[in-house]
DNA sequence: CTTGGGCATTAGAAAACCTAACTCTCAAAC
DNA sequence: GTTTGAGAGTTAGGTTTTCTAATGCCCAAG
C-alpha cells in the first residue's frame, strides 16, 4: 500500500531562479553574473533541473545557448511565478529586507558612524541606513532588533556582537596649539572614561594644569579643544575623523589604553542567513577603519 | 560605486515550500511529515526565513504554531504562486515526470519484470510504468532515454546500469515428472546460451538424450517444459516465477553458471538527482529480488 | 503532579553546492 | 587554413548548507 504519497510535484525551486535568469539572458554565462557565481555552477543545476523534469530545456552550441520548446513554453510560467513572489515579498517586507537600523548615541552617530558610512554605502548601495539616536543614559533594550553601537566591556546580555575598537585616551588639543600644549590648561570630562589624573599616574608625566572648562561628553570636550580652550584626553577613535581632516592633532605624549571599547552588537539570530552575515561583516570593516 | 547590484529580491525559494506547507497545516512536525524529513528541519528553514525578511512569521507556543499578521499575510500569496507553478510544471512535463519507460524483449518483460513489477509499485505508487517491447535482435538505441533490460556480460556503451543478477541455467521439468527426468528428452535451445552439451561437459554428467523439440528462445524452452515436452536447461532468473508458483521445478542436477547476466541500464545522467537515484535503486531492488 | 505532544536547540553527519582548472567546439578574424 | 576567443561541458575536491538524532523545555490535559 502507499506508504508516503508525498505529493511533491515541484523541483527545487532554487534551480527555477537559475533557469529564468539563464532563459532571460540567453546564457549562462550572463545568468551567472546575475547571481555572483560561476558559469560552471549555472551549467549543473539547469542539468539538475533537466534532469528532473526528464526533457531538455536549453539547446547547447559552441556559441550560447537557446531555449528549446519545452523550455520556451516553461520559461513565462516561471518568469511570472517568481516575479510574482518577488513583488509580494517587497511590498510585504520590502523595509525590513533593504534597510538596516542603527541605534547609538547622538555623539557617536556623528562622530564614529557618520564619517564611515559612506564606505559602507558604497559597497552595498541597495540598502537604506536609518539611524535612531538614544539619550545618552537611557539604556539600550535588549530585545530591540535594531543594530547597536555601545560603549563598555562587551558580554552585551541577550546580544551578539564585535568589538570596533578599544578605547585609546590620548593628549589632543587644536593644531595651532600643539607646539605649546604643555602650558594650556586640561579640559576636564567628567563620566565613565579616566581622566587626567589617572593619565598622570599611569604614565607619570605631570598632568596639565586644571582649566575653567569641565563637560560631561567625549563630544563637548573635543569641541572644546578644537576652539583652543585647552588640552583633551581624547578618544582615539571619535576623534579619528577630526584627526584625518587636521581639525584637531595628537600630541606628542603617552597614551592610555582602556578596558573598555565600542561595539557593534544586534540580537541574537541576526547573521545567521550568509546574506545578514556578510551585511554584518561589510558594516564592521567599515565601523572600524581608521580606529585604534 | 556599486560594485554588483545583484537585485536579489528573493528569499531562497525552498525555504518557501516549507513556509507554505507550515502555513497550511499549521504545524510543523505536520508540514515536515509531508517532506519525509524532520521537525528539527522545518523549524530550522522557517527561522532562516523569518531571520531573512526580518519578521517572525509564527507564533510558537507550547501546543502548536499559528500564522502572526505578516505570515498571515504571506502566505496566500506563497501559496498560490507555488501552485501556479506546480500546475504548470505538472501540464508541461507531467508525463516524463510521472512516468517511467522501460524497455526491453518481450519474454524479458513478462518473466523479469511483470513478475516483479507489483513490489515496487507498491513502494512508487505515484509512478506510471510504461514497457516497450524491443524485437529480439533488433538492438537497443543507446541514446534512448528509456530505461532497458539487457542480457549480455555488461559495459553497455554510452549506458549506465546494474547487474540485476547472472544468469545461471539448471535443468528442470514440469514438476510432474521430475521423478523420472533422466528418461526424458532434452529440449534444446538454440541461441548464445550454452546448451546440454556444454552443461555435460562441465558437470561429468551425461546430458539427456536429444528429444525432437528444439526452439530459440527461454520462453518457448521453458513453455515446452511445462507442457512435459523434456527437461530444460532453463535460466533461474527467467524460470524464476514459474518455480515459484510451482508450474516448473528445478532437478536434483548440477547447475552451470554463465558469465552472462541480465542488466538493468539507463542513459547517463539520469540518476543524478536524489529522486531518481532512489526510484532507480528500488527499480533495481525489486527487480533482483528470488534472481540467482 | 504526571504525562505527552509539539517546538527549539545542538553537534555532528550527510548532502548539496560551488569553484577552479581543464577541455571541447565552433565562428570569426586574420 | 590557421589562429583566436567566447561560451559551454566536465571533473575533483573543498566549502557551505542542510539534515538528523538526541535532548530539553513548556504547557495543556488528564
Amino acid at each position: 500500500m502507499p506508504k508516503k504519497v508525498t505529493k511533491q510535484g515541484l523541483p527545487p525551486l532554487d534551480w527555477l531562479k537559475v533557469f529564468e535568469a539563464a532563459g532571460r539572458h540567453g546564457s549562462f554565462t550572463a545568468a551567472a553574473e546575475e547571481f555572483g557565481a560561476t558559469q560552471a555552477a549555472v551549467s549543473q543545476r539547469i542539468r539538475n533541473l533537466e534532469s528532473w523534469l526528464g526533457r531538455q530545456l536549453f539547446i547547447r552550441s559552441a556559441r550560447g545557448v537557446s531555449l528549446t520548446v519545452d523550455g520556451e513554453s516553461y520559461l513565462p510560467l516561471v518568469h511570472d511565478s517568481l516575479r510574482a513572489l518577488e513583488q509580494g515579498t517587497e511590498n510585504l517586507f520590502g523595509h525590513s529586507v533593504r534597510e538596516i537600523r542603527i541605534a547609538a548615541q547622538p555623539s557617536h552617530l556623528e562622530m564614529l558612524l557618520l564619517p564611515r558610512l559612506m564606505a559602507f554605502s558604497e559597497s552595498h548601495p541597495e540598502l537604506r541606513i536609518v539611524t535612531e539616536t538614544v539619550p545618552k543614559r537611557l539604556d539600550f533594550e535588549a530585545a530591540d532588533d535594531a543594530l547597536h553601537i555601545r560603549y563598555g566591556r562587551g558580554s552585551w546580555q541577550g546580544r551578539d556582537g564585535v568589538l570596533l575598537a578599544n578605547e585609546v585616551l590620548q593628549p589632543m588639543a587644536a593644531p595651532g596649539q600643539a607646539a605649546v600644549w604643555r602650558q594650556l590648561p586640561a579640559i576636564e570630562l567628567r563620566g565613565e572614561r579616566p581622566g587626567w589624573s589617572e593619565w598622570a599616574r599611569v604614565t607619570g608625566e605631570p598632568a596639565p594644569e586644571a582649566g575653567p572648562v569641565s563637560v560631561d561628553s567625549m563630544a563637548h570636550a573635543l569641541r572644546a579643544a578644537r576652539l583652543g580652550m585647552g588640552v583633551v584626553l581624547g578618544s582615539r577613535a571619535l576623534a579619528a575623523n577630526l584627526l584625518l581632516t587636521g581639525q584637531l592633532t595628537c600630541l606628542p605624549a603617552a597614551e592610555l589604553a582602556t578596558i573598555d571599547g565600542y561595539w557593534l552588537t544586534w540580537p541574537p539570530g541576526l547573521g545567521k542567513t550568509k546574506r545578514q552575515s556578510e551585511v554584518l561583516k561589510a558594516l564592521t570593516k567599515a565601523l572600524s577603519a581608521d580606529l585604534g
